[in-house]
DNA sequence: CAGTGAGCGAGCTTCCGCTTGACTT
């Protein structure tokens, strides 16, 4: 018989605190929430005061069994969920499902798996809290109620099968307006002006503080740069300090896992769980930048060892993040004097990272010097500005720098030469080169996820699952995209001479990045149309607050609901009831010149399609599929009409028809009932029989072989 | 493995946030 009972969520932590907590003491995990509202159909009686039916999932029913088992032979059951909303409800779960009773029945926490912490914790039980209970059911209960009413209604007006809820359509939201920007984005030309001046040998970039207009100013300036003299007006010289960056918190890792090792993000959490698992890291889903008194202190250890005395800096972080709760501590490694761990090599970068960020936390600041130098011109205004920075101290910078989403940060900036005031100084090539401002960039996963952070929307445990399901449900997609050719203008003033070039760049190519899709924007607009609040960004904000207000007690959670829900349900209704001429999202491009009858494109029941007539008409009205690389909102009436060509007869071969058309996997020619895939070369509007022989011919040579 | 789609019809799809394995290719 066993003394006390401790449950947690996660079984890699219960092995960790039965180590600490000795013979009378039996750790079982929960593996998260062991009861939710009913898989099936609303799950809450509305009528009845918006009550919750809970039910235990089919995959839980073991572990609520194990459970109950090992409560029922103990003589103090203590729950150690998290401290968080979704923990405290997790223990009063526990608590009814497990049929516990008061007198036997602990609720301890802490946020830190150290022996201190658990002891410490065990000293101070305390009730569960029914208030932040409450809050946690008015989340559930107001998250079920979103995305169950929402999703029929998309079944109905767009396609079945979609979904809709608090999280994701504000994460496509996120995508569409971002990839509307993009389009609307006109890029605005501009001379950058780059001067390279030498003093004693050496060489002095500066660039001049204003930017130039047009190509006639450009030539004009440097005409005049020709006899002109310069010299120094000022030489600024200050010290900046750099800091180093928190330790890792769920979105931060993604986001440094995504730019310095490539990793999306559920790769990223994938490698991380399997750290976590073998000990080697604490846990991997946190909102917090703490660290324990332990990790402080062993990693300053390490710091001076390592590095030295004036290396360390013991810091202290606090979260700035939107609705943080806090439950756990950074994410950081279990022994900061493990420099390096076995295992593959994901596990060896993701821990690498991981130390280094946190050793990074733990150390001094980096101490530079800037060096501003400001050039004046003897027949002009305006002015050079050179600037250099020099590394004094390296501090943390020695092991670890932050990544940036800067595509451009092009700037080169060192050490410059010594010069004085009033100095002249002898200029030997200056450029102006024609430089367009830049679109706003596409997303990343891990991009995605900071903005979903910042704006309070998700959890550390569902980042990772949010950005799969608006990909799986086909809002969005990685895509790469192909840049344009563009021409800039190159002005270079060299030995007197103003020479004049033409050159061409690549620009809008994108690598990974995620655009929606078609469906994605149609439910976007549609849902923004009907449902805005639901689709503001501040709507998780303002629901957060009122779940706070129930967390402090000062509101009933089942009246909030039903508050919200009065002033939801009838927008629910009149979506669902609306009626118009069109399918939702459809865009009439025009007359077909041939029938003179009406051509549309929609949302079909198997995505993105042309529709030409429509089912009034005597005759069925004709379909087709727009290709991939085609969409609803930019395809022309041509385009349109054109998919119709297929399936083209291209001729006989061997007396049987050879037919070109586009099917599942892309363009094919079907010859014989064989099928061979187009090259991504040819096009399946253009192929002639001569080449499609060709490929059917080389298609039978690769089968025999 | 290679399009489909406009109406008889049954029943299905769906949320967010906690947690891991158990599956396949």
């Amino acid at each position: 018989m066993q003394k006390n009972l401790v449950i947690v969520e996660s079984p890699a932590k219960a092995k960790t605190i039965e180590k600490f907590l000795g013979k009378d003491f039996k750790v079982m995990s929960s593996y998260g929430h062991i009861r939710d509202l009913k898989k099936k159909d609303l799950g809450i009686d509305i009528e009845n005061g918006f009550t919750p039916l809970y039910e235990i999932p089919a995959d839980k029913k073991d572990v609520v069994g194990e459970l109950k088992k090992s409560a029922k032979g103990a003589e103090m059951v203590w729950l150690a969920s998290d401290e968080d909303r979704e923990g405290e409800a997790i223990s009063w779960h526990l608590y009814q499902t497990l049929g516990l009773k008061p007198e036997n029945t602990k609720r301890i926490v802490f946020h830190e798996i150290t022996k201190d912490a658990i002891l410490n914790a065990i000293e101070n039980p305390r009730t569960i809290d029914t208030h932040l209970v409450d809050a946690q059911q008015a989340r559930r209960v107001l998250d079920r109620i979103v995305g169950f009413e929402l999703s029929p209604v998309l079944w109905r007006k767009v396609k079945p099968a979609l979904s809709a809820g608090r999280v994701q359509s504000v994460a496509v939201r996120v995508i569409v307006e971002r990839e509307r920007e993009i389009q609307n984005f006109k890029s605005e030309a501009s001379y950058r002006v780059v001067a390279i001046f030498t003093k004693d040998g050496n060489e002095i970039k500066a660039e001049l503080t204003k930017r130039l207009k047009s190509k006639e100013e450009a030539q004009a300036f440097l005409e005049k740069l020709k006899t002109a003299t310069f010299s120094v007006d000022d030489v600024e010289k200050k010290p900046v300090t750099k800091s180093p960056a928190a330790p890792f918190t769920t979105s931060t890792l993604q986001q440094e896992a995504s730019r310095k090792l490539g990793f999306p993000v559920g790769l990223t959490m994938s490698v991380a769980q399997r750290l976590y698992e073998s000990g080697k890291i604490t846990y991997m889903r946190t909102d917090s930048v703490n660290l324990s008194g332990l990790a402080i202190n062993a990693s300053k250890a390490e710091v001076e060892a390592a590095y030295g005395k004036e290396y360390v800096k013991s810091r202290k972080f606090s979260t700035k993040t939107k609705g943080a709760q806090e439950a756990h501590e950074a994410i950081r490694p279990t022994y900061m004097s493990e420099h390096t761990i076995t295992g593959s090599a994901q596990e060896k970068k993701l821990y690498d990272l991981i130390w280094k960020r946190t050793i990074a936390s733990q150390m001094a600041d980096a101490q530079l010097e800037r060096t501003v130098i400001t050039i004046g011109i003897s027949n002009d205004e305006m002015r050079f500005v050179a600037e250099g920075e020099v590394l004094k101290f390296d501090g943390f910078l020695h092991v670890y720098l932050e990544g940036t989403d800067d595509e451009d940060a092009d700037r080169e900036e060192g050490l410059l030469p010594a010069v004085k005031k009033d100095e002249l100084l002898a200029l030997s090539e200056t450029t102006a080169t024609e430089r367009f401002t830049q679109r706003p960039p596409r997303y990343t996963e891990a991009a995605l996820v900071r903005k979903l952070e910042e704006l309070g929307i998700g959890r550390p445990s569902t980042y990772a699952p949010t950005i799969s399901t608006i990909q799986n449900r086909e809002y969005v997609q990685k895509s790469n995209i192909e840049g344009v050719q563009r021409q800039y203008n190159v002005l270079s003033l060299k030995n007197g001479k103003i020479s004049d070039k033409e050159k061409t760049e690549t620009v809008g190519a994108d690598k990974n990045k995620l655009v929606p899709t078609d469906i994605g924007v149609v439910v976007n607009d549609f849902l923004i149309q009907y449902f805005p609040d639901i689709l503001d960004y501040n709507f998780t904000a303002n629901v957060e607050k009122s779940f706070d207000s129930i967390a402090e007690g000062k509101k009933e959670w089942k009246k909030s609901i039903s508050d919200f829900y009065e002033r939801f349900h009838p927008t629910v209704e009149a979506a669902t009831n609306m009626q118009t001429d069109h399918k939702v999202g459809e865009r009439l491009l025009g007359d077909d010149p041939k029938t003179g009858k009406p051509v549309s494109v929609k949302i079909g029941r198997f995505g993105p399609m042309v529709q030409i007539g429509t089912p009034d008409d005597e005759e069925k009205p004709q379909f087709a599929s727009l290709q991939k690389d085609q969409s609803i909102s930019t395809i022309t009436l041509e385009e349109a009409l054109k998919l119709f060509d297929l399936p083209r007869t291209l001729g006989e071969y061997e007396e049987k028809n050879v037919t070109v058309a586009v099917g599942r996997f892309g363009p094919y020619v079907k010859h014989d009932n064989k099928f061979v895939s187009l090259p991504k070369e040819e096009d399946p509007f253009s192929i002639d029989l001569a080449k499609a022989i060709i490929l059917i011919e080389d298609k039978r040579k690769k089968d025999r072989q």
